[in-house]
DNA sequence: CTGAAAGCGCTTACAG
DNA sequence: CTGAAAGCGCTTACAG
């Protein structure tokens, strides 16, 4: 079969798709919609395709495809971090998806910086990505313009679009946190503060989630938030523990924004003697791996980013299919997971 | 300067090579050398294409030239899994490195099965990346006679290739390993296990150091291999620890390797009031973040992982470059870091 | 050192 | 429903 193939100078030994339409006796261009799936072609002779391109090992040049059409076969997807494994998971499924759908995954790095992110999107649709896949929904005006006009297919992923300009698959952050803050007050806790750190438009939304069920039964006291603009981490969660504590010494239960922070918590009221929740209660937000196995295990809200990051996928790939999903914003929803930490 | 565009019916809109070329005033050759800095062009006329290229905000079509170099500006990055911290950093170095040379990112897990590695080599290859980033020596026969016979530039990482077979940047997990169990019995421990989970090619080489250490001095005894081919976790590493203790309760100090194992291990005695190190010591490998925040903090090797992923997107990139590195197996080394678990 | 010609392998746009 | 022509935007290979 091999002398089917054409080897002219610049060729690569690969078959084309010119081979194919002329051992199925066609012409290229039917060859080629045939093999694309367009219902056009004559059923007879789609087949005669479809068994020219299989006996020749046949498959398409993405380059070549993507200089024709202008669409290439990649997905780009941006996430503000590698080093919180909330985004490692979420980039796990979506990329899992997206190679069941036949496209490949570019990844980038915005660093949590709406303007790293627009630098990010404007490279990548220099490449002509068949998609876009974005985390949360603050993104700049110019990157949703460079975006629309490039009219490349786009869904984010963890927050919900209410007003719907974008399609979106994720769960309300704010509900999720108030869901926490009413379970602390339900297990009768009364001074109850809210750690955070890296402050992203979604750790604001949980703090906010915090701040209203609190207003409403009048417990707000903003003494009891305690911020930091520093990365996240085990470590730092330890730190604002031993803060607190010092600090506030009436609070009887932090709220902490994720499972890293409240994990350094943990660990730092055991190397302190400080009982939990005895003496105070810890909760956190995520629902990492390591929560079940902490001392104690970790109350946490279980967030449902594999599922994000396949759905997201999946409307992804319904869009590039030129297919409008049926809801342009999925809510996935999010489970408390009591422990013995609260 | 729009007016100086092309623009048929097919276009995009985009200045081309061609627009460039006739601002500059030379032909599309002399404009597309000078901007891949060929050494052949005249300074003068390099300068003006330079200029032209800045006043039209000419960006090369990525498809474009990789369907007439049969090249493109993609480099797929295969690891294990992402499950495992240590891959992502690997993966976030190295896609750091490369960004800053040019070339995006594809991501590609092998979970460990060189007959997925295999199939992902086999699909990166159609779509002809400019260079591979492989993870360990393991691959398969096919697997290499593929690179090698698509002459696509390829880098390994995590060990050092002593027969020089491949590039390689990474460091010794036999040494390592045996620089730990040194360290245990300099320590005094008598009875020292080896647990581990997964059990791919580098947790093998683990094990031998282990081994060979204590063979030398008179000291291995397979019973006290734990050996568990399920992902590794920290809730494995706990229950490992449970049966270890159970089962030999002569064992004076466990080895696991990895620092999720042993995070499972310390949390686990935690809970059964078992003395670490007192009654038994724990050491990991690695060093994640947390490991310095345990109870006791975890004595374990700290992996260049970081360091290996920017070195070896380095040397590809010089690769890519048509340039041989100078060494084609960096040994990056590691480091044992004695905390108190020990 | 520079350039005219041809080609990479597909798909768009238009006819029929 | 099918196809001949042209084109996507670059680079290779060859001349000069």
């Amino acid at each position: 079969m091999k002398s089917n193939v054409s080897r002219s100078g610049r060729a690569t030994g690969r078959a084309t798709l010119a081979d194919v339409a002329r051992v199925a006796a066609v012409s290229p261009m039917t060859a080629s919609r045939a093999l694309r799936g367009a219902s056009t072609v004559d059923a007879a002779l789609a087949e005669r395709v479809t068994a020219a391109a299989r006996t020749l090992g046949y498959v398409p040049d993405p380059a070549a495809r993507a200089l024709a059409s202008h669409r290439s076969s990649h997905v780009a997807v941006l996430i503000p971090s590698l080093t919180n494994r909330l985004f490692v998971e979420l980039l796990e499924a979506a990329q899992h998806t997206l190679r069941q759908g036949g496209f490949q995954t570019l990844i980038g790095i915005t660093h949590y910086d709406p303007v790293e992110e627009e630098q990010l999107v404007r490279e990548q649709l220099l490449h002509r990505p068949a998609g876009l896949l974005l985390t949360g929904l603050d993104q700049s005006k110019a990157t949703r313009k460079l975006i629309k006009s490039s009219e490349t297919p786009c869904v984010t992923m963890m927050e919900i679009d209410k007003h719907a300009q974008a399609f979106s698959v994720g769960f309300s952050q704010t509900e999720a946190a108030a869901a926490m803050t009413q379970h602390l007050l339900g297990r009768g806790h009364k001074r109850i503060a809210f750690a955070a750190a890296q402050l992203d438009a979604r750790t604001l939304q949980r703090l906010q989630g915090w701040r209203d069920t609190l207003s409403a039964c009048g417990r707000h006291d903003a003494r009891l938030e305690w911020l930091d603009q520093a990365p996240s981490s085990v470590e730092l969660g330890a730190r604002m523990f031993e803060q607190i504590v010092a600090a506030k010494p009436r609070v009887d239960a932090i709220f902490f924004c994720n499972d890293d922070l409240a994990h350094g918590a943990l660990l730092h009221a055991l190397r302190m003697g400080i009982e939990v929740p005895g003496r105070i209660a810890v909760a956190g937000f995520n629902d990492l791996a390591e929560s079940a196995q902490m001392v104690p295990p970790l109350t946490t809200i279980l967030t449902p980013r594999t599922e994000v990051g396949r759905e997201a996928a999946q409307v992804l790939l319904s869009l590039m299919n030129k297919q409008r999903p049926a809801i342009a914003n999925r809510d996935l929803g999010f489970e408390l997971v009591v422990r013995q930490s609260t």
